[in-house]
DNA sequence: ATTACTACTAACCTTTAGTTTACTACTAAT
DNA sequence: ATTAGTAGTAAACTAAAGGTTAGTAGTAAT
């Protein structure tokens, strides 16, 4: 009936989908930033806070919440410095991060220079 | 000072800022998933609203119309045809987010099967 | 003694995102 | 004549996300 088709429905549902998930973990203004931010090897609460430009303390605290709920940060205290350090570490899994924040970051440069140069 | 940097600041601060870029374009619940349905060959209106489960008229509408203003997609009316076809097709430009949408989805997907399963 | 840093939390407020319902004007099929 | 589909828009609303301000309890430096 259709001829256009690139790729099956199916196909493009399961895209869909895909992302979704992906989403869901990773969505909204912050996530991405703190796990890039983790994973460059800042660790503490204000250290992040300074990093990443506009953020709250608030937000960072849920979002680095939510990132420990799903496994991507692990909050450690070193409970024998004195004060106590909390450091908030990226896990095994937030590795696997790398290609989609490669792939993000990469398009978002390419689109940059698309939009100062010619535009 | 600092031992355990992995990249340096600065290289942290560029993804960030890079992704910062993406996510101005990309960002949001809808627009990676228009885009894939957009590039998966699915180019009406009413089309796009019944496999992207969940989106309503005036979202889906306000989403095609920031897609457009960055060059993601066109809006293409074929005024001979009655009634009037009006096609939504993705740019050259919107192909360049391929790397960026199986990065995602490969991401997604790996995750639902980890949480579905040893969880 | 004051200032500042650490790692936050609470309360409140604003902004943005998204939903719902209804409606338009036209066509095409039953 | 009624129903359904096309491509939307308008108005009014709710929900989610994020921001602002202030404050805590402790340490450490000036």
């Amino acid at each position: 009936m259709e001829q256009k088709i690139m790729y099956s429905d199916t196909q493009c549902a399961k895209n869909i989908d895909a992302v979704e998930d992906a989403l869901y973990v990773l969505g909204g203004k912050w996530k991405l930033r703190i796990v890039i931010a983790l994973i460059s090897g800042h660790n503490r609460f204000n250290e992040l806070q300074r990093i990443i430009k506009g953020i709250s303390a608030r937000v960072l605290s849920n979002e680095l919440k939510q990132l420990e709920l799903n496994g991507l940060a692990k909050r450690v205290v070193q409970a024998d410095k004195t004060p106590v350090v909390v450091e908030y570490v990226p896990t095994e899994y937030a590795e696997t991060l790398k290609d989609v924040v490669a792939a993000l970051a990469d398009w978002g440069q390419k689109h940059k220079k698309k939009i100062t140069s010619h535009e």
